[in-house]
DNA sequence: CTAATTGTTCAATTCAATATGAACAAAGCA
DNA sequence: TGCTTTGTTCATATTGAATTGAACAATTAG
């Protein structure tokens, strides 16, 4: 069954290049790798669940981008296996979750919460380090500017919960 | 004057490196260039402002860099020139601005606003191009499909002075 | 005027993140 | 077993963003 008897043109219409447009946009801001973009935006204007080969196919992607792609969107949680499909069917499909929370949720966990805690360990290091100061004038200040980094990273520490918050409804 | 009789060593001490270190860290999640992040670090870790000559210097990066990050963190205010000095001195300075509340301002003014909005354009246009679909179950489908991604602007939108409310503190 | 100092601009280069695609696994089937 | 389909891995290629550095202002001084 090589060539679909009707569904899946193998080029996008203007339609879905637009939204593909939208998305590749967006993860570009947040810091993801294009395809990520790409992959999420046509499932995502899609009715129907697609295959890592659909996306081959339609977004001439190689099967190691859509591969890896699909892997990342399903770490972040914006991506599931569609399950609704025939138990003779062995290709997996995969559809889009489209709740902003849960594509917040996951962009934190995956994205942000890892990095808040690595700066934490570096500015408790940097802390001790100041503290090795000599010169008491010269500790001070320094004592004061990783203070004021450690604030910053509680501070980012404490709006996480809250964007979720904010963003589930 | 080019030996300068006491102060600014060429190489940074290790604390100066562990702050550095930081900022690039902190820069590369928010998207921006690494020599933004070093000569941020340097100028939050440094008691007295320092000249573009003396970034080129101390971080080893090229006239370039230094005017053009500077450039970009005077846009995002993030750094400010040091008025504090003498009239007879015609090099200027810079000091960082050091209130969390501040650098996050204007990192949603330069880099998030400007992104959402060009966002929302393209959600208009691509809600005109679902309109014209023919299919009534199809159009449906799109429509709610761009409804909601026009409803995740909005939540973004509505986040943001949140978000500065809560890190202005 | 020339020379020196300070800073900017931008074409060319460098470099790191991303994409590729061939080789490889894994699983189903004849 | 061997053949096919589906998907993963990873060394290499590609590409685009950041950096460089030389040329170019602009300003001051002699």
């Amino acid at each position: 069954m090589h060539f679909p008897p009707d569904g899946s043109p193998h080029e996008l219409d203007p339609l879905e290049r637009q939204v593909v447009a939208v998305f590749v946009d967006g993860v570009r801001v947040l810091g993801l790798p294009r395809s990520i973009g790409e992959i999420y935006g046509l499932l995502f204007i899609c009715r129907t669940p697609l295959s890592l080969d659909d996306l081959v196919l339609r977004l001439n992607i190689s099967k190691g981008s859509a591969s890896q792609g699909l892997r990342m969107l399903k770490s972040l949680g914006a991506v599931r296996e569609a399950n609704g499909n025939s138990g003779a069917e062995r290709r997996t499909y995969y559809e889009p979750a489209v709740e902003l929370k849960r594509l917040v949720g996951g962009f934190i966990r995956e994205q942000i919460r890892p990095h808040l805690e690595s700066g934490r360990t570096k500015i408790n290091r940097l802390a001790a380090t100041a503290c090795a100061i000599e010169d008491p004038e010269h500790r001070k200040f320094l004592s004061d500017r990783v203070e004021r980094l450690d604030q910053w990273m509680r501070s980012s520490g404490k709006v996480l919960p809250i964007l979720q918050k904010i963003l589930g409804q």
